[in-house]
RNA sequence: GGCGGAAUAGCUCAGUUGGCCAGAGCACACGGUUCAUACCCGUGGUGUCGAGAGUUCGAAUCUCCCUUCCGCUACCA
């Protein structure tokens, strides 16, 4: 055979950040990714999947120091405990990146000195305002009266210096490449978004450096700056295959950029369809050919969450389930554009209905028979019917079929597709009857036929599954004692060697398993795990993620808190304002008079809860117009990391208007 | 508020440029079968294709309007 030139296939995922350990949902990108670099390698592409973690931010910085521990350290776990979940669902990247790995970090301040000499990144002075927890800084523009737009808290008033990246200068081009290339962005209705939101409205420029914390890869030139972590973490793309800025790239480098895919979630399309192309037409690199935003996988029964002790991880679903099992619902659970839910019941049928009743069942059930009737030896006698002519042709079409939906990245309906064949198999078994056949010695030749048939089937499905589920697949190749298929080997049917021998004793791809025990299982396991934290809460009494540390504000005077005047004002009537979608509108009584006051809190009560409660509020605020309503104070509320609010109410009952002091 | 998307069987969804009695999977019911992990196969829907109006010989499919949900964005004294 000759060696055919391979056509390289460069796809990534998103790089981990190494917070904590990642729930199922985070696990499904490295698998979905998986399944289309095994694909890829099947379709005979040089493919190289690059993997890894984003290690830098102020975010571990608190983490670390709330462990103990020093940020290297404390990543250094995250990162490998990633590692080792990605290991363990079989993915098969080429390159773990990690953004403290030491090539990476001299890059990234190579390619900063680059584009600051350049001209690209300028310095500036920053008057402005931060947003702790979502890491960044805003220009006066971008904020609306002092409020983090991302995430709507407060923000810092800040002053340092930064560095600053000219956006503008790159816009222009980029809406020309996303209009000239309509596949860059997938799926398309997110290219809209980036479009009317951010690129025609007109980009600002945005933000490269940080001083308020140390934790990231510093300024070359200038080392109190630490680089902003997008610029930072959107760079593992190029440094992890060999990218020198200075034009010392590697042959690899050179073989792989411009990526095929990159990989992301939904939530990051506009760092890697605006902020990351621009940088690259700053280092005069070409883009990626395509930025895939998937959907997300959620939990259906309720939000997952610590507390109740029912976030899914990958390895708990394994130790249920199996690896390929987990595979199998995470990919098959996801469709193109929409979220995916996933929940113990769903998984439980899954696997019964189709990977075990379907596919384990029809690879147990042709190979007794195969046993059973000719002791193992599947022989094409040629004996052919007209049933037979479906049975292939399904199959046949269903390889172009799943080949056509992974065109298009669909994997859900590509698996779909694969199933296919197996659901017409046990068609076909029902059809021709074997048991039946058996019977009659006439029809021997007739029945090693069809034995013969079911076998290259479930050869040819099987094979198709490697990208999918490899172990499973690799298992039942095992089983009928034959090798896998690559794609262009599945153009035709009756390549499986006529008088093989299939195994004899059938192992059990996949057991039945009985909801009702899994849910007993899985709600006492849920309970440890509620038991395990309401206990390590108690037990440190200062349980990590259950504070907050906000950047501190500038000291203040006395005469400087005096000029606040708090007041305990009671609801007396409360209404949505009709054309937010967040603003509530409240009377308040606050001493004998009544003043109106609108709130951003419709997303945490309604408005009849609000009605009756006795709450904090400033009284001496400016009024201002909100959604064309008039606000006439400030009702307070007390906010968690998660955005979740809570109305503060005395602790004693106390009358409308009395002062807080 | 701005931009975009969606509303189809109990559930999850397919339905190409308007045209055969509107489909699939799951669930449910009944029947068949027994090689197999009590499996597999078949049969079963009066679904107002979100409401209303319009274009057309003909509309789930096109137009208008309404309602409800979702995404991004803005608003969050």
């Amino acid at each position: 055979m000759t060696q055919k030139i391979k056509k390289p296939y460069y796809i990534t995922t998103a790089i981990a950040y190494t917070s904590g350990k990642p729930h199922i949902g985070n696990t499904y990108e490295a698998v979905l990714a998986d399944a289309i670099a095994r694909y890829k390698r099947e379709q005979g592409y040089d493919v190289f999947f690059q993997t890894g973690t984003d290690e830098h931010g102020q975010k571990i910085e608190l983490k670390a120091q709330d462990a103990g521990v020093t940020p290297k350290e404390f990543v250094d776990g995250v990162s490998s405990e990633i590692r080792n979940i990605w290991d363990m669902m079989n993915t098969s990247y080429d390159k773990f990146i990690r953004t403290t790995d030491e090539y990476h970090e001299a890059q990234v301040q190579k390619i900063f000195k680059k584009l600051y000499d350049q001209g690209d990144i300028y310095k500036g002075y920053y008057e402005g305002l931060y947003c702790t927890p979502c890491e960044s800084f805003f220009t006066e523009s971008q904020l609306v009266d002092g409020k983090c737009p991302d995430c709507g808290r407060e923000v810092q008033p800040a002053k340092e210096e930064a560095y600053f990246f000219k956006m503008s200068k790159y816009a222009q081009r980029l809406i020309d490449y996303i209009n000239e290339h309509p596949d860059f962005i997938q799926p398309v209705s997110r290219k809209n978004e980036m479009m009317n939101n951010f690129l025609l409205p007109g980009l600002q420029d945005l933000c490269v450096s940080r001083t308020s914390f140390t934790w990231g890869i510093p300024v070359s030139f200038d080392p109190k700056h630490v680089t902003y972590v997008w610029l930072d973490a959107l760079t593992n793309y190029i440094t992890g295959i060999g990218y020198d800025c200075n034009g010392e790239s590697s042959e690899q480098f050179n073989k792989l950029w411009p990526a095929d895919l990159h990989l992301i979630g939904k939530d990051i399309i506009r760092f890697h369809t605006i902020y990351w192309p621009i940088f690259l037409m700053a280092l005069d690199l070409p883009l990626p050919k395509q930025v895939f935003g998937h959907p997300w996988l959620l939990q259906g029964d309720g939000k997952m969450s610590k507390s109740k002790g029912n976030v899914l991880y990958a390895d708990t679903l394994v130790d249920f389930f199996g690896v390929d099992a987990v595979r199998y619902f995470v990919l098959h659970e996801m469709p193109f554009d929409n979220d995916g839910v996933i929940s113990w019941e769903l998984m439980v049928e899954r696997l019964n209905s189709d990977l075990a009743n379907i596919l384990g069942n029809l690879v147990n059930r042709t190979i007794s028979m195969s046993n059973k009737y000719f002791g193992g030896v599947v022989t094409s006698t040629g004996v052919k019917e007209e049933v037979d002519e479906d049975l292939k042709a399904v199959v046949l079409d269903a390889v172009k079929k799943a080949d056509a939906k992974m065109e298009q990245l669909r994997v859900a309906d590509a698996i779909t597709e694969t199933f296919g064949i197996f659901r017409r198999c046990n068609k076909y078994i029902d059809e021709t009857m074997p048991w039946s056949l058996a019977k009659d010695d006439s029809k021997k030749e007739r029945l090693e036929e069809v034995l013969y048939n079911l076998v290259e089937a479930i050869t040819i499905g099987a094979s198709l599954l490697v990208s999918f589920m490899p172990d499973t697949s690799a298992k039942i190749l095992t089983q009928l004692n034959t090798e896998k298929r690559n794609l262009e080997e599945m153009d035709s049917f009756g390549k499986y060697p006529s008088g093989n021998k299939v195994t004899e004793k059938p192992e059990i791809l996949f057991a039945r398993m009985d909801l009702k025990e899994v849910m007993e299982k899985v709600e006492a396991m849920q309970a440890e795990a509620a038991k395990a934290n309401t206990a390590e809460t108690e037990g440190e009494n200062k349980e990590p993620e259950a504070v907050i540390d906000l950047e501190a504000k500038p000291e203040i005077t006395y005469d400087d808190f005096a000029k606040l005047q708090f007041q305990v004002g009671e609801i007396i009537a409360c209404e949505a304002v009709k054309k937010s979608k967040k603003l509530l509108c409240s009377q308040v009584k606050i001493g004998s008079q009544v003043r109106q006051i609108v709130s951003g809190i419709k997303a945490h009560y309604t408005p009849e809860e609000m009605v009756g409660k006795k709450v904090m509020v400033v009284t001496n605020l400016k009024p201002a117009t909100l959604a064309g309503v008039t606000s006439e104070g400030m009702i307070l509320c007390a906010e968690d990391a998660e955005g979740n609010l809570s109305l503060m109410k005395p602790e004693k009952d106390m009358p409308a208007g009395a002062e807080i002091c």
